[in-house]
DNA sequence: GCTTGACTTAGAGTTAACTATAACTGTTAG
DNA sequence: CTAACAGTTATAGTTAACTCTAAGTCAAGC
């Protein structure tokens, strides 16, 4: 499918239509095209930004953050290196969050062995 | 040190006077106790307790889960199961959650590594 | 004895990220 | 042709988790 209804996204990609147009709203997806009849068409390209967009979020980036990500990408090569630059700090946070997680689980699971 | 003022507890566990004393009025930690004058004298136990309340709040834990967790934990051990289940639960949701971050984390890795 | 500073409380304000409502419009099935 | 439906907008409301303010208290140093 290359084109999806606001509710066909929603199902795609796991948010609701609320939060679709919210992120639109915030400035995080600029350019969803739209129908003669004012109705948002996502195509795949919208889709795969959106996965993008889960995946900084879930990572704990801000849609603040996002937001900004996503205008350094929208102005091409010339920003590359600062966007570059954001996601290479990105990934050091994640694999610091990867391992405070892990120090984490080993107290659940202390907690657990117990026993009392 | 067995002893600690609020502003000794706060710099020990890295949380703001404001949140100890938020989390003590949302129940999170009863019993902790007053000095003559009315102030917080924080004790290790205390210290342990909010250490895994960290803990479980950084790996998605709600405040109102933390609370509900410390209530069975305070009915001992008639409350075992019942709790240990919970820590049971979480240590799952840590374990995917884990999966997930590394997940995200090879998509951040794969657009760095896309050089455009 | 007086000031300073760290505490206390109750309650108000803030922030991020949704989530819902109300009023409206265009498309489609019967 | 019309009713139901799926969308639209602007705006208001919600929730979690703080964060701050105001007014007051108490202990310690000068």
């Amino acid at each position: 499918m290359s084109l999806y209804t606001i509710s066909q996204a929603s199902a795609e990609v796991e948010l609701t239509p609320y939060t679709l147009r919210y992120y639109e709203k915030e400035g995080l997806l600029p350019g969803v095209k739209k129908d003669s009849a004012g109705r948002r068409n996502y195509q795949s390209d919208d889709i795969q930004r959106i996965g993008f967009i889960k995946c900084l979020k879930g990572t704990g980036m801000s849609l603040k953050q996002i937001k900004e990500y996503g205008s350094l990408y929208a102005q091409g090569k010339k920003k590359f290196e600062e966007r570059n630059a954001m996601l290479e700090s990105h990934r050091a946070k994640i694999l610091q969050e990867i391992k405070t997680q892990k120090k984490y689980l080993k107290m659940v699971e202390a907690k657990i062995q117990m026993k009392i």
